[in-house]
DNA sequence: GGTCGACTAGAGTGATCGATCTAGCGAGGA
DNA sequence: TCCTCGCTAGATCGATCACTCTAGTCGACC
């Protein structure tokens, strides 16, 4: 879906253009992410770049917004659907995730939370395409919580309140540079989660 | 304490300066936000805002992040000061920010998470800024858990989830534009703080 | 009343921003 | 063999970036 051409094998140069890009907006921003660096990261030419976003870099930031988003959702997938139980599922995520931060010297984090709170008052656009993602990622956690039991209902709910504890003991720990919080987040969502099953089950 | 210079009346300039920086961070970010648009928005000379804060844009960004910190802090002693009970004042506090956003069409939120994200893998000096706020948001909701029978540790605990769902909630309101994502959330930190409360009083 | 420093005021600095331009490369079809 | 066209390649555009500079204003203190 993300490519407007018809046919054909897909270019590197266009993927490594995108892959450089949703790395810098991670770290950076949109607004601190310049194409110049963009161009460099990617090792590309700077032709290239707007011959394939001729929409220019808030094109660009639309489609890694929703490419970075499906990445993740589909690590939802991954640490959900391999886990024993939904419990154990959602404990591992936010484990992972402090991991992550750990490894990574707390820069990568969730891949649109930087960008989404920059451009949610500036472009509509990219607003748009993060509010896709993060109900992408509902709808996903909807589900996951639907297989183990859950209604619908109280599925969303629980699914977006961990959602907020997630993105939120992100903004933490990295202004912290320590993963208490996200340990603290990761003991709260498997006890929310554990409590939601109990009640379903009644 | 944010006056370097020894004494004298304070100045509007300078005040004026801090307040319009803090409000175009909100809704831009950091590097949304230009020195120019600050000069501005802050009706004051340029000559002016590289007098009071001859450190730059990074200096005038970490005052501004403990000015806004603080001030937001000041909010919590407001609203659980003012509650008749300590769950009260904790709901009182995300359905005030779910109102908040809908009165502003989502731009005004947290006052430093913006900031945050953006400069947390870039300036260690505005980072730090951002981890002191943090630690001063947790120590007030420690005191106030303290208050209501809470013992430190698992104020500290019940604290930091609580900001967790806040930041999380208030990404997802400005991202969907919908305060949903605030109200369940406002629903959970009520619960969380009762059973914490509940679990104290054993 | 004169002096001095705090502050105002804005023109101007080089650098970098996002974006556009033309030129050339190289593989597939006529 | 030549032509076409998706793509590479980078010089270059005006605008804007953070920032510096000098000149001028104003009020407090001696």
């Amino acid at each position: 879906m993300p490519t407007p051409p018809p046919a054909g094998p897909p270019a590197p140069t266009r993927d490594r253009i995108l892959d450089a890009t949703a790395d810098l907006f991670r770290r950076h921003g949109y607004t601190g992410t310049g194409m110049k660096q963009v161009v460099t990261a990617a090792q590309a030419p700077f032709g290239s770049l707007y011959h394939h976003f001729p929409g220019g870099k808030e094109a660009l930031g639309v489609e890694v917004i929703g490419r970075s988003g499906e990445m993740y959702r589909q690590l939802f997938d991954v640490i959900l659907g391999g886990a024993p139980d939904y419990v154990t599922g959602v404990g591992d995520f936010f484990l992972g995730a402090a991991e992550l931060l750990r490894a990574t010297d707390y820069e990568d984090a969730c891949p649109i939370a930087t960008v989404a709170l920059e451009i949610a008052s500036t472009s509509e656009p990219m607003r748009e395409a993060c509010d896709v993602v993060v109900e992408s990622w509902i709808a996903t956690g909807v589900e996951y919580a639907g297989r183990a039991g859950i209604a619908p209902e109280p599925a969303r709910a629980l699914t977006i309140r961990l959602i907020c504890l997630l993105e939120g003991a992100f903004l933490l720990c990295r202004v912290a540079k320590r993963t208490e919080a996200m340990e603290i987040c990761a003991a709260s969502a498997m006890a929310d989660a554990r409590a939601v099953l109990a009640d379903a089950r009644t």
